[in-house]
DNA sequence: CCATTTTTTGCAAGCGCGTGCAAAATTGCA
DNA sequence: TGCAATTTTGCACGCGCTTGCAAAAAATGG
């Protein structure tokens, strides 16, 4: 335990506890000189204000939740771990809470959230604003691809599938593809909405056809499953859209190996992130790219913009690009 | 914020503020009676503790830092995710804080960890134990896979990667396998001893000869890297030993399209960890299992023993098993 | 039924720090 | 040099909770 407390600080240094206080306060008053003798003192004792006490003081905190559900691979792989490097290269405290199935509204949530939060960042679609919004006593937290209706207390950060999947369309349209699989993601998430039927939507305005689809629930092996279904049901179509990466090359591996079949020659399987496995040779899979990076950035302008102004400005809304990379 | 504080509670369920703080509080004295009536309250209330204010009264912290390496996927993938779900079921509060090339020592730490933490798990090689020591206050840190020589004061999980790497040479040797490539770790991570050095061990007690190595840095990337300088320098081996899934991958997928050569046929290639990927028939890739589970176990136990005795115990170690997966 | 033991309760003093306020020190300006 | 304006400083209270201690209540037993 850092057991040097500003007390003894102050005491070293010859001023009052208030001085050391301050001197570890953005923009509070303190003179040159004290802060410099305030500085040296807890130098030569190993000094570190306790965030924890500095917290209780203040009312404030620097403790940002991350929720996220319990499958690391299923939703964007690494956005978890990027968003916590950018938080506290911000000096915020990151802390990962993982909802699973068992997820049964606030009350779960209730449990393991137990400090004030400076805000949070949702990035599960079970999770409702209202469960959220009464632990964040700095900013209203922030909800990743939430394209659902909202509450209107909460800042949205929305990936453009649409975009994305329109490049796709077109491309495939251009090489004279016709008809298509579909493998959704689960009906109850977000991304349900803005991919599969922002699929249909674009299908529909080409002259391509869905032909059959399968819901998925966005693992490897739920592609596997979803290819020997579509394909014991009809034959084979010109290509097969799934809504990640992770279910195309489940998919692709199915189709490859079990079915001997010959990707992208029999049929054309597409995903959706760009993992970095999309990019190996050994799937070379086409995809829609979303970059974490760019989301992680829409999330930090926010956070920023919060700290900024007072927050009592209305929702702040982002948006993210896609673009279909092709991988000839 | 959770504004209602225990004294709302008390006044409400007319009571004194210890009894509330009581009744959540494991195995302290108070009756049935009040208990209920303070249970009601808080429930009418919408009450619960505020974490930060207890820690600070308590002087204890059920905060967990977990300190890993930048790159996700260059380590364990998952452990940081299963370790998170296990400490929160045990009403902990896990923080990850990722140390990159820029480490610099205690410094860069003390800057990150603001708080008093019950204690850390440390999963990055470049981590001394005496940066952490003075930050967890309840228990010692547990350094992972930690087989230099190390601080008396930690409790230590290490994993025997020399089973799992017998199991590998005895499994070559029986092919008939004489020669082999090797792509280690980082010379400076503690895997480049457990596991290339283990491996030379190994390979020293039978009949099999190690030809040529590569130093890798457990990305894909460095795998594909590492397999074109070695064929650039000599003929093929039986068999190539990646320190892990990844650079095996990144091997194979080099092999298989750059070189045009098959695998195993030509060239049998083995990683080391058994990630998702690894079982997947792409890749289908003999490995040495290390299991994720096994560790979190490992790590909770040690954190269960630590609660429960006093923590005057000495050094307390556990060690997890590996095992070859030949993947026929 | 009372004396004794055990359990429960409330009081009050903190945990380490932030911050409003008024006093002290410094500065600016005539 | 003198006085007002400004900055710096210290005091002291409080953030929401835990906990040792002593008093009150309940339980025990003869």
């Amino acid at each position: 335990m850092q057991r040097v407390t500003a007390d003894q600080v102050a005491e070293r240094a010859g001023v009052s506890r208030s001085a050391v206080s301050r001197t570890f306060t953005k923009d509070a008053s303190v003179s040159a000189r004290t802060a410099e003798k305030v500085l040296k003192a807890a130098r030569e004792l190993g000094y570190r204000p306790n965030a924890i006490a500095s917290s209780l003081a203040s009312g404030s905190s620097n403790i940002v939740a991350l929720i996220t559900i319990s499958k690391p691979d299923f939703r964007r792989p690494y956005l978890i771990h990027h968003l916590n490097n950018a938080l506290q290269k911000m000096g915020l405290v990151p802390y990962t809470i993982c909802v699973d199935e068992n997820y049964r509204g606030a009350e779960t949530l209730a449990q393991i959230i137990q400090m004030p939060l400076n805000t949070a960042i949702v990035s599960a679609d079970a999770v409702n604003a209202s469960d959220i919004i009464p632990f964040c006593i700095h900013s209203p937290p922030i909800m990743l691809n939430s394209n659902f209706s909202q509450d209107e207390r909460v800042d949205v950060v929305n990936v453009d599938d649409a975009t994305g999947i329109q490049q796709m369309t077109s491309y495939l349209h251009n090489r004279n593809h016709k008809t298509v699989w579909l493998v959704t993601a689960r009906r109850s998430s977000s991304a349900f909405h803005s991919r599969s039927v922002g699929l249909l939507e674009a299908l529909a305005r080409s002259d391509m056809k869905l032909i059959d689809k399968e819901e998925g629930d966005f693992s490897y092996e739920s592609g596997q499953e979803a290819f020997d279904k579509l394909s014991s049901r009809g034959p084979l179509p010109d290509c097969l859209f799934c809504a990640n990466d992770a279910m195309a090359m489940g998919a692709m591996d199915t189709a490859r190996f079990v079915h001997g079949l010959s990707v992208p020659k029999d049929i054309r399987i597409i995903g959706f992130d760009d993992v970095p496995q999309a990019s190996w040779p050994s799937y070379n899979l086409p995809t829609i790219k979303q970059s974490v990076v760019d989301t992680v950035d829409a999330i930090m302008e926010i956070i920023q913009l919060r700290v900024a102004k007072s927050s009592d400005e209305s929702r702040i809304t982002r948006t993210v690009p896609t673009s279909f990379i092709a991988r000839e």
